[in-house]
DNA sequence: ATTAAAATTCAACATCCGTTGAAATGTCAA
DNA sequence: TTGACATTTCAACGGATGTTGAATTTTAAT
């Protein structure tokens, strides 16, 4: 009687939101139109209008769609985490690593939407236009019980100097996943910005030194 | 005979660039009609596209007017901080310091063409169409001047953990630069992203300990 | 003052933009 | 089949886009 999602036909709507996903992580939302869209999505321009309202419906819809998927994923990698250590709670580099690590479990694969889907999170994180509103609103909750966990493992630390800390970790990720290729032509192929497994085995005790750093001031504790 | 820079005349042209130099840091290159800018600039339409040859001629021009600064002053504080060192060179912090300190001394005074500019850089390095053609354009002789520097400072150190490192420099770097407020509705007003003194006092010690962790292996050497 | 070049204005162009109303097609239960 | 509803197509709208050629004004040297 209701909205019985009608078993195959959800096909076009889905090859629109992938198509406006490679392309708004490609070239902005201002840098996309809808006829770029339909034209890669092989569908009628009128379409996209028809199932998302609007071009800013559509780009939340893409924004929606797998931030809820990640979000649950990050949420249970926190709380396998925290079940398995004792009392004290996890260390710095479990929960770094809780926060980093289904990152790398959704683009390993060769799936290219998470992929394109990361690119356009960098593009958005860096925004001053958008920023501040977007990443606040889909990923705040989740955030926020990250920043939990961290003030309980640094329980001297003040908590500016967490956010700060966060702040470091959440560039040096966004720039990671942006895949500009810059660091490629900067090393001359070195290091290679397609290697995640690479960039995730160094970024977890980069980040983790430069919270201890920062955030364990005199005595040195230790997990 | 030549191009004698006439005097008082560059008044118009630099309207432009202040005003396209604001816009593109808020809205990206695609965000920005000539119309806007003509406007911001209270100038005709068309002069834009008779100094600049076209919007991304324009565009172009903003990024290079700074670049240029910028590169020189970062050039002198790594020669400053190199020959102030005895024979072994400077220490990664001085490095660091070298490299972020400058931008400081520019965004610090209430220079809103600076900070635009800041803006637009960061936007520009998590772009995957524009960031690693522009930045490497830009920036790249002077970043490989740095890690030439990093890697005399890490004698032990695999160049691809220095790359690395460096990339998750930028990242931080560049995100803090954005100013995209996150950070401020992150942590209700206790981490503030205009307080570039507190982002740099912080950056040097968080990012020169993710360097000493990643790219100091073994055994510890201290300067 | 004359003159040539540079700077600025004005008006218009072809093209692309997001959106929409109406018509056509498809789906599926009764 | 009939009827309803959702989906898809088609055509077009008013408006915004970057750019340009011609006309006008300003500048600076002769």
């Amino acid at each position: 009687m209701a909205k019985t999602t009608p078993n195959r036909r959800v096909k076009r709507k889905d090859r629109i939101l992938d198509a406006a996903e490679a392309l708004f992580a490609k070239h902005g939302f201002d840098g996309v139109s809808m006829r770029m869209v339909a034209d890669r999505a092989k569908v009628d321009l009128a379409l996209a209008s028809y199932h998302f309202g609007s071009k800013r419906g559509l780009f939340d819809a893409v924004l929606l769609r797998r931030a809820e998927v990640l979000n649950k994923t990050r949420l249970e990698a926190l709380e396998k985490c925290q079940a398995d250590a004792g009392e004290d709670g996890p260390s710095v580099e479990d929960i770094i690593d809780a926060f980093l690590k289904p990152l790398l479990a959704h683009g390993y694969q060769e799936d290219e939407g998470w992929l394109h889907y990361f690119e356009l999170i960098a593009q958005i994180n860096n925004s001053p236009e958008w920023g501040g509103q977007l990443m606040t609103k889909y990923f705040d909750p989740l955030v926020r019980r990250f920043m939990d966990a961290l003030k309980k493992a640094l329980p001297d630390a003040e908590a500016e100097n967490i956010y700060w800390s966060y702040h470091f970790l959440s560039g040096a990720l966004t720039l990671t996943f942006a895949h500009t290729g810059r660091i490629d032509q900067l090393s001359d192929g070195v290091a290679k910005s397609e290697d995640m497994v690479s960039a995730y085995e160094r970024m977890v005790p980069f980040v983790a030194a430069g919270f201890r750093q920062l955030c364990v001031p005199k005595d040195r504790e230790n997990t």
